[in-house]
DNA sequence: CGTGCTGTTGAGGACGATCAATGACGGTGG
DNA sequence: CCACCGTCATTGATCGTCCTCAACAGCACG
């Protein structure tokens, strides 16, 4: 499959990045011309290191995670990925040896190889480029510090909520607009810091409240407003401008009234 | 303060970048040139929003973090700034308004206003400007990346000690040698995420361990190498370079020998 | 010499982890 | 077609970490 990338597939990354900003159809172009391999994956497959990592990986179809695993066979999500993501992309930028990180798919997937010489060349020549791409890695850092907030100062039931929304907003935008979180509780457990078990309960909880569906595998959300208001979703971290207006500010506000000052 | 700067303030700034392969000194100069004014802070005030946004801040002297307030008055850190460190330049990538978030002094400081328009301008004579500072932010999303295991992972103990290392690995970086860490048990709980009680009864144990002296509100380390085997900590997503190798993987391997095949 | 802010201590309880076992399901090969 | 296996979901029981609340002590500041 070397040669020319037909144009659906490339296509994902090219609206990805036109969302934040690569309004010329030249740097559109030059963006799509990039992809010259592409591969596919199984469930569980690493995804970066393909070569010697002189290229890096845009995911075109499935689910992905970029992760670190610990020392005790704990594992760690940093984010889940979806089509139009960069996959590896920050050892281009900052190339040193990263501990244990890799991005690993998490269903079937497809993914485009970019190699970093083409690249070098694309922005050297599309300037632009560049700094669209260097949104998208703020973007994804954006996505870190709500999820540093997620682990750190929410209780379990909230934590996994807004785990969730962020997933279907995430799928939203690039044109996904299913009710269904691609995972297994495994993977949402290594994402939330929470055990595997006590996801499951807390599952059960969100089933009882009738935020999700109790079809077997699957994780289905049938009350999206239910599950924003729990997690107080403000999904503004994600910059996704005005197409999704509608995932802002979700707050119940029945029970916090005089102590909102607290803190002058 | 109008005008160019004295060489000794935007010097930290210039090191730093040099640490990230700012090596041309045009490049150099080019940078220094970008302060133009500067400002200084007491504990507690913010950093962040200083004018309309229209510039972001270095931090020249001091310490700051960046945070966010929940709803109930909780913070969350999600990094400490040392002098060197951009604050809030973030939002010149990827202008959107983010919900509540801001940096903060920490301890008197004084900061570096950085406009945007001259920066701007910056990038567009001095290319390689621009990617050195792409890799600055992607640093801290590295730290980012890291602080999410911390919290997702590791529990308080190892948890606060590697915090504490890491900061004596930046400080270092940056020149500084103490063993003092500049917080105090308040911040570093807000960036566990766990209580200040909690934080203090840590802090008895590591005491206890002979990792931290008990002079009463600075918090100075005395067992580098003991407080590094707890924490299990390599700096390496630092990226530090060869400055730092003494603060790669310091592993206690007493207690695990067979189990770390477990996960294949 | 009060008044804050930070650090310290104690008691009690909640949240979430761990361990262990069982179920459900799909795929594979006989 | 069925037996087997691996993966994922579920359940119960127990335990420990960490939180909350509440009070107090020390120090720095005006």
């Amino acid at each position: 499959m070397v040669g020319m990338m037909k144009p659906p597939e490339a296509g994902i990354l090219v609206r990805r990045l036109r969302t934040l900003g690569l309004d010329r159809e030249e740097d559109q172009r030059a963006l799509a011309g990039l992809i010259r391999h592409k591969r596919r994956l199984g469930r569980g497959q690493e995804i970066v290191d393909l070569d010697t990592a002189q290229n890096f990986a845009v995911l075109l179809t499935g689910v992905a995670c970029l992760y670190k695993r610990l020392r005790g066979g704990n594992r760690q999500i940093y984010t889940f990925h979806y089509p139009g993501d960069l996959c590896g992309f920050h050892r281009y930028v900052l190339p040193e040896a990263e501990g244990e990180e890799a991005a690993m798919a998490l269903s079937e997937c497809s993914i485009g190889i970019i190699r970093y010489r083409d690249i070098d060349r694309a922005f050297e020549q599309h300037p632009k480029l560049g700094f669209v791409i260097w949104r998208v890695t703020m973007l994804e850092a954006s996505i870190l510090r709500e999820r540093l907030v997620n682990l750190g100062r929410r209780p379990a039931l909230e934590r996994v909520a807004h785990l969730l929304c962020e997933q279907l907003a995430r799928r939203e935008v690039i044109g996904v607009s299913t009710s269904i979180v691609p995972l297994n509780q495994i993977d949402l457990a290594d994402a939330a810091g929470l055990s595997v078990v006590h996801i499951n309960r807390i599952f059960q909880e969100l089933r009882k409240l009738g935020v999700l569906s109790d079809k077997g595998r699957t994780i289905e959300v049938l009350d999206k407003e239910r599950l924003m208001s729990i997690a107080e979703f403000d999904g503004r971290y994600l910059h996704m401008g005005d197409a999704l207006r509608h995932w802002e500010v979700a707050i119940d506000n029945s029970s916090d009234e005089g102590n909102v000052e607290d803190f002058t």
